[in-house]
DNA sequence: GATGAATGAGTTTTCATTCAT
DNA sequence: AATGAATGAAAACTCATTCAT
């Protein structure tokens, strides 16, 4: 069984980026934290990156074109994250537990990418074909994969459905990190993650 | 312990609504079955509602106020149905139960009501002021008492904690249902919330 | 000569005015005080009046028409006060100071009246037909029947034009009492409407 | 004592405008000539300037805005020809006369200048701190500034209110062009400044 | 690599006014 | 004498997007 996120690097060929471009993707990532996608303007995005707007149109097709490749960028990141703390463990739980924390403790210290991810994107279809999609996608599928590696191995029960525990696990860690996004409210990442996970692995029945 | 949603019942006056009014709500309804509420224009409400714009904004503030409208009366049908399906049941868990099915089911089998819910309202800041809004909390303090309660009586497991727990149940259902609502796929919400429980209640981990 | 205020009295019929009518004006003299007219809605002032809009439009032909009558009601018993005050004096520059003493102390202890008459009607061409127009012909009439006799009894000097000399008269007053309409500022009428005369009356260059 | 008008040049630094800019205030001036500022819209000038209504949004902040532009822009060249006027004069009187004269033709050979300062603009509280009231107030500090030179000569007795001095001049000037503006009649401006000068300069008192 | 000028379609919103009851 | 429901026409403003230079 291979892990999904081994076919990252071959997609990020990394040409260096003009320096306009830079800015613009900062500018928006600058102002994501402050408003919300749709109540941000083009003129806004060229007034905070220090250049016009028609050169939004030179490096991005479209505004929300901008908006995905933002997202790119922090998704990549993000999973490079992932992928090396899970090298170390080996028992599925442990890798799943790994997930979990690096994935709450993303969206956490990153407001913007949990604001775009859970809020912004999942209204627009053609997100749905998006690159940024796409890495979401690895990611999904490499939770998966754990799961089923778990079963395989004995670690995981195997009357737990691998597709609905997974929504479980994705549910669960959104729903907690929506508080921060929307309100601001600050959290300890590693507690939650810790009594999160307790749940997922031992169910909350007292026996 | 007292049920949050007995509340309820004061909440809910109802003058006999003119018929312009009722027109109006129930013609966005119907236009948000086709389409998201950003792409629907109080001229396309009006004219499936039979009337004028200007009667929009004699019942409502805005065209966001009348989305919050829609789904304060949505949502208290809704919650007006869960209640009655816990009152049977006297174990937490089975409450719980009761509760993740009912949702699953309301999401699932209004469309409408989801696609608000999980993608349209949590945009906008001042959806967090609104009626429905206030439901949102009576049903999360709703699940919050029954968790308490399991607790207390010794039915769930004390080193849970609740809040943590409601976020899990929350977000667990929530992502099950987005499939329906972003790709209209359809499930078994019966099968789903049981494999959801299953999960929840007892865990995955192999013993 | 006679005082063209004398035809006053037969331009008031006087009937008691139904309660709907009565509260209509008064709403309008009281939001007048806050908001310029064109910033006031039927629908605020039925409000404010406490009936409903419809009523308006019972009572009134428009709702120019309603400021025009309201404008009316100040100005009758605006000019009766002046009537009243210039029977006494004899000396054409006394009955003028009385004029101009009473006007502005009129202006500044009725704001609305004034922002009316300064700000608000002389934009629309139909007032210049209205009813309360008449008034302030008849009031612009007196000043200068007051002038000629002035000018007749050798009081006021003849190379002075007439016409010219009310319009430096109405301007005079009116640009004096403008700070208190537009900032609210508080004047000393005695005194400024003294300062006025001694100006008019003796000029100002020195001999 | 500095003439206030002198801080004028200072003040236009004058970016040559865009094509655009140019057409949409020649428009609103235009259209102002036929009607009020009122009933003109941001579609009719549009289609005058031969532009699209969005453009106006470019380069004003609003309609008003663009009326107070527009509005600037005739004051700045009214005040220059008031300054050079009066500059070759050098008794106080002969310098108000100059300038009453001035202003009562610049009434007059604009009407539709005159109809904005005395009919449009006093209305609306935010023009009062837009930047051609700037120069209204500049241009009535010359005012006073003159008046009290006046006195300082000998010239102008010192009896008099200068402040109110100043309010008779300008109320009647405005009083003498309202006819024009309203009615649309037309009058000797030269004479009737004249005249002005006569009665605020020696009195109307025979003596 | 970047700018500046301009577009144009669309959208919400405002309000005076009417009329049946 | 008054209400309540509804109208309709206009009007201001927004913004992503294009393109010549």
């Amino acid at each position: 069984m291979r892990n999904p996120m081994t076919t990252l690097k071959s997609n990020t060929p990394k040409k260096r980026s003009p320096p306009g471009r830079i800015k613009i993707m900062k500018a928006l990532t600058t102002l994501l934290k402050k408003k919300d996608f749709h109540s941000i303007t083009t003129a806004g995005i060229a007034a905070q990156a220090g250049i016009t707007e028609g050169l939004i149109y030179k490096y991005f097709t479209d505004k929300k074109g901008l908006l995905y490749e933002v997202l790119k960028e922090h998704f990549e990141s993000f999973l490079k994250g992932i992928e090396q703390n899970i090298k170390a463990e080996d028992s599925s739980l442990a890798r799943l537990s790994i997930i979990i924390e690096t994935t709450i403790a993303s969206y956490a210290g990153n407001r913007v990418f949990a604001r775009i991810l859970l809020l912004e994107v999942r209204n627009s279809p053609d997100y749905f074909n998006c690159a940024a999609y796409g890495l979401v996608k690895i990611y999904a599928a490499t939770i998966l994969e754990i799961i089923l590696q778990g079963q395989a191995l004995g670690e995981i029960n195997t009357d737990v459905d691998p597709h609905v525990f997974r929504q479980v696990i994705l549910g669960a860690m959104e729903h907690a990190c929506l508080g921060e996004v929307l309100f601001g409210s600050r959290m300890n990442t590693k507690q939650v993650s810790e009594k999160i996970c307790r749940i997922l692995f031992k169910g909350v029945q007292s026996s």
